[in-house]
DNA sequence: ATGACTGTTATAAACAGA
């Protein structure tokens, strides 16, 4: 089988419910994961989605905050969903297909402005957040699984618009990226995006604070799509649909496609 | 170096995003 999955940062699955239809419609994904429904789970507008044939949604939500959801053509129960930090927060959802292959959806805490978790308990939060996914990798290896969403951070250089001048932003940061290397090493994860993109600058988020936000092309490279060794090999075809950035009331975020054949 | 924007809601002289 061949399946074709998408992440995407919504910023509101109900304010921009049209622009999710617009993918569903215009680009199809199989599975498509959302971060940052800011909407508690029987508020999300399911039955728009389903009539666009997708009848399957796991999901974790909250009023205005955070929230993760999948939403998926091919039959999917959920598998688990983890608070990693004793936050309260929707952040984690699982969900497996009939072929044994479990999806993670994760909304990574965004750390707040100052990269210190002694002056700043949200980046302290952030770090611990990356703690416990690897530890609980490690603890549990996992198979036949993808990994993706908003991780809020760019870990390579080539993720970000300036290296040097993000250094000490929060989402690049050296602990930060430090701290990303540890899960994937505790999950023995592999970058696809990078696997199939492995050269050039890649952003999957631009600010809205930008006059231009194209012409300027100061974006970061948040939103990431890992995969287990065991089928990491089976993916292909990743790409961030970038004009998605420039639809009417868009979100910050672009989705990041890749597809499996397995 | 600063400030620029957008969403939800305790509709703000707020808070979070990143």
């Amino acid at each position: 089988m061949s399946f074709t999955l998408a992440t995407w940062n919504i910023n509101s699955v109900r304010l921009r419910a049209g622009l999710v239809e617009k993918l569903m419609r215009e680009e199809a994904p199989d599975i498509l994961c959302l971060q940052e429904c800011k909407s508690p789970v029987e508020k999300i507008p399911r039955e728009a989605f389903e009539a666009l044939g997708y009848r399957w949604m796991v999901a974790r939500g909250q009023k205005g905050y955070n929230g993760v959801a999948i939403f998926s053509k091919l039959p999917m129960q959920e598998a688990r969903a983890e608070d990693w930090a004793q936050m309260g927060h929707a952040r984690h959802i699982a969900g497996q297909l009939e072929n044994g292959v479990t999806i993670h959806n994760f909304y990574v805490p965004a750390g707040g402005d100052i990269p210190d978790r002694e002056q700043n308990e949200k980046f302290g939060q952030k770090l611990d957040f990356l703690t416990h996914m690897r530890d609980d990798f490690r603890a549990a290896p996992p198979e036949k699984s993808i990994l993706v969403g908003d991780l809020n951070i760019a870990p390579r250089e080539d993720d970000v618009w300036n290296h040097k001048q993000l250094l000490k932003i929060v989402s690049h940061t050296p602990i930060e990226v430090d701290h990303l290397a540890q899960v994937m090493e505790g999950g023995d994860w592999v970058d696809v995006t990078r696997k199939d993109i492995p050269e050039g600058l890649l952003y999957s988020w631009w600010s809205y604070r930008a006059k231009d936000w194209d012409a300027a092309d100061k974006g970061r490279r948040l939103d990431h799509v890992w995969a287990t060794p065991d089928i990491a090999n089976a993916a292909h075809g990743s790409r961030v649909l970038r004009d998605a950035r420039g639809w009417e009331q868009p979100s910050d975020h672009a989705p990041v496609f890749a597809t499996f054949d397995l």
